[in-house]
DNA sequence: ATCACCCGGGG
DNA sequence: GTGTACGGGTGAT
């Protein structure tokens, strides 16, 4: 039989592993009963050997001393208790015992924490969505690194309910009012049959995919639950064979980067994949292609990765190359879950290039962008924790400079392993996608965000394959590539405005392609022409006059804006004032230059009016009014009486829980009130015709406008002043 | 003035 | 068993 693997995961019921393969007419699934995971202990011999006597009272499937090359970029090998559970759900069971009984100190463990799936497709010589032959075992008519592949022609279908609730507070306990499967609708019909209609639908049409925007969050969870009320829960199987209703994972709030997320249960399939549009950030990002070409080369099945970060995907990567190499992994604890990107930590950490931002209006401003400058020094300079200060070249002629750590002339590192072939794709691709071709573009994109997010992920102290070298090494020879490249451009006649990590941006009278060219030939990285603006704005923090960093807008000469910083980028910012402030910069892009722009500004204003006088007399659209703010913890845990606090308060009245990390959406009614229900109201308890605080929407509606035009003597008082209602 | 708390990526 | 950025904003105390 020859297909695709179309999706892999262990069953720990049963202790075995399963992969559907998509064949031209069909689906298979397949067990294989032979894959029992093995994990190593290392520790002193003495430790060791009373380690085994005590493991071996557990019911084991080996348990034998072995010799493994534990040392990243060392071929030596140390002695190795190699534990091989009876049961999968024991690897980690057993790893926290062991770690216990030797005081978190004793013991090192490998190859605990990594995926089972994964695993066992690297062990196999195999990956997710490869073409292969099954037999007795897979034999590969494919190649992992292949730019050209085959794929499968994938059915795929979409489901979505409509919930019956009183008010728009959608609660688990509220029934069916209609189901959508593709293009077909169930309604006007008794719950049970809604739900069987749905069940019978996916089982005619057979998708291979479902769609389902929410699904992780609250379609799954719901159907499952609505079913269980109506005593047919045995009868909702969506997958292609029957499974729990349970979620694969639990619902948790979790910290991260400074903030509160909140990851809801994750729900998957068997024999179909289940792919939450609404809370997938790969998907979104790049789509299905996308999702496939990440799948094949971080070995995890597309299903899986779906609900992943990209940092995550790179961390696989990782592993997958430690392990080709003969590397145990290392059982790192409490990873950071998910990613930042190399301007968010970099600008955070000091560490990157910065030059603070001339304030105010600026015309014909070219802005050059090194796109993937940390990935490609990472390679260039073969920077990775292993070849980093390594042993066996002290007297390098690799330097990295200012710190003048050495760096290993003798082997590539693992972090350059990985990420080489990622930057090589990612601009084939970027260059196929240019010329039209959709497929490529979404694997370009994906592409992107993995080398974006790979240099958190390198120099992070927490990251599996992270050191705090490493970063410190990337960001100076950053620096010291930014600084000869803003030297090289004011050779062309450009003055530096700004510049941040590994953006650029100039004013002059040069030619942009010329300093481009020969920032490419001197640097050796890629550098692209973001784009040379008609005029930008660069602001200044608007309690101190001194710019700040990421904040700006600026027109492109294609018509374009790029806007950062203000009112319109944040999520937390009601509809109106971020269409208000749209519709001024939509009047401001009619301006060539900084001298009609400034002319403009009162016109711009004049539209901010029209907004505040609709907001004055009541003629908005109350949607337009929600403000969507995350809740970082508990109702009691809050020291202040916010919004939030007033939102949450309400919520509980309406015994809808919130869990940390989670949104809440409101009216803003009365922001003096002290009490809950008078300050505001929950957004899906909103009617029309419900009062608003009108002075308050006014003054933020007036704050967007000092936003933009602070730098040019309009504050808030100003604005009050001459365009107040 | 100081403290508390939220956002940052894209569409 | 444990820690968790930082600059920028708004709003509460």
């Amino acid at each position: 039989m020859r297909g695709w693997i179309f999706d892999t995961y262990p069953d720990y019921q049963k202790d075995h592993m399963v992969s559907w393969i998509k064949t031209e007419d069909g689906v298979d699934k397949l067990v294989d009963r032979k894959f029992f995971p093995t994990f190593y202990v290392h520790g002193s011999r003495k430790n060791l050997k009373s380690l085994a006597d005590v493991v071996s009272t557990h019911k084991l499937r080996d348990l034998s001393f072995e010799r493994k090359k534990i040392k990243l970029g060392y071929d030596g090998k140390f002695e190795v208790l190699a534990v091989t559970p009876y049961r999968y759900k024991d690897v980690k069971l057993l790893a926290k015992m062991i770690d216990a009984q030797g005081g978190y100190r004793d013991f090192e463990l490998y190859d605990i924490d990594i995926r089972l799936a994964q695993r066992y497709l690297v062990e196999r010589g195999i990956f997710p969505m490869a073409y292969v032959d099954v037999g007795n075992e897979f034999i590969l008519l494919d190649e992992q690194m292949a730019m050209e592949y085959p794929l499968p022609e994938l059915k795929h279908t979409e489901i979505g309910v409509k919930v019956g609730s009183a008010n728009k507070i959608k609660k688990f306990n509220d029934p069916v009012q209609a189901i959508k499967v593709g293009e077909r609708v169930f309604k006007d019909a008794d719950e049970i049959d809604l739900l069987r209609g749905m069940v019978e639908e996916i089982r005619l049409t057979d998708p291979d995919l479902v769609y389902m925007k929410n699904g992780d969050s609250f379609l799954l969870p719901y159907l499952y639950n609505r079913a269980k009320a109506n005593g047919i829960l045995d009868e909702i199987q969506l997958g292609r064979e029957r499974q729990s209703s349970r979620p694969e994972r639990s619902g948790r709030s979790y910290f991260r980067y400074g903030r509160v997320e909140y990851k809801p249960p994750l729900y998957t399939l068997r024999g179909r994949l289940h792919i939450d549009t609404g809370n997938s950030f790969l998907h979104m990002e790049s789509g299905l292609k996308g999702l496939i070409e990440l799948a094949r080369l971080s070995c995890i099945p597309v299903q899986t990765l779906a609900k992943l970060s990209p940092g995550t995907a790179i961390s696989a990567m990782q592993v997958n190359q430690a392990m080709k190499d003969g590397h145990p992994v290392m059982w790192k604890k409490n990873l950071p879950e998910d990613f930042k990107t190399a301007k968010e930590l970099m600008v955070t950490d000091r560490g990157g290039f910065i030059y603070e931002p001339v304030v105010g209006i600026h015309d014909r401003v070219l802005e050059l962008d090194y796109t993937s400058l940390y990935p490609s020094i990472m390679v260039r300079f073969n920077i990775s924790p292993e070849t980093l200060k390594c042993r066996c070249c002290p007297d390098s002629k690799i330097k990295v400079p200012e710190i003048g750590y050495n760096i290993c002339e003798k082997q590539v590192g693992l972090i350059a392993k990985v990420l080489k072939p990622v930057i090589q794709r990612r601009m084939v691709y970027k260059k196929r996608g240019k010329e039209g071709d959709l497929e490529y573009k979404e694997r370009s994109d994906i592409l992107k965000w993995l080398l974006v997010c790979s240099f958190g992920y390198t120099g992070y102290k927490n990251a599996r394959y992270g050191r705090i070298e490493c970063h410190e090494s990337i960001t100076a020879y950053g620096r010291e590539i930014m600084l000869r490249s803003a030297e090289i451009a004011e050779r062309h006649g450009y003055r530096v405005l700004h510049g941040i990590v590994d953006s650029l941006w100039l004013e002059g009278n040069g030619s942009p392609k010329a300093v481009a060219e020969h920032l490419r030939n001197d640097v050796g990285i890629p550098i692209e022409i973001e784009g040379v603006y008609k005029w930008i704005v660069f602001l200044p923090c608007k309690s101190m006059d001194v710019g700040a960093m990421n904040r700006y807008y600026g027109l492109f000469e294609n018509g374009e804006m790029k806007i950062r910083g203000i009112e319109t980028r944040r999520s937390d910012t009601p509809e109106i004032v971020k269409k208000a402030q749209y519709e001024m910069l939509d009047i401001l892009s009619r301006a060539e230059n900084s001298h009609e722009f400034k002319e403009t500004i009162p016109e711009a204003l004049g539209a901010l009016k029209v907004w505040a006088e609709r907001v004055v007399y009541g003629d908005v659209d109350l949607e337009d009014l929600i403000f969507t703010s995350r809740v970082s913890k508990p109702l009691e845990e809050y020291a202040h009486f916010s919004n939030q606090v007033a939102a949450l308060t309400q919520l509980e009245e309406h015994m809808v829980d919130v869990n940390p990390g989670e949104i809440v959406r409101y009216l803003l009614v009365n922001s003096e009130s002290m009490k809950a229900s008078g300050r505001l109201k929950i957004a899906d308890l909103v009617e029309d015709g419900d009062e608003y605080d009108k002075k308050k929407y006014v003054e933020h509606l007036f704050k967007a406008g000092e936003s933009l035009f602070q730098p040019f003597g309009y504050d808030l008082e100003r604005i009050e002043e001459e365009y107040g209602v």
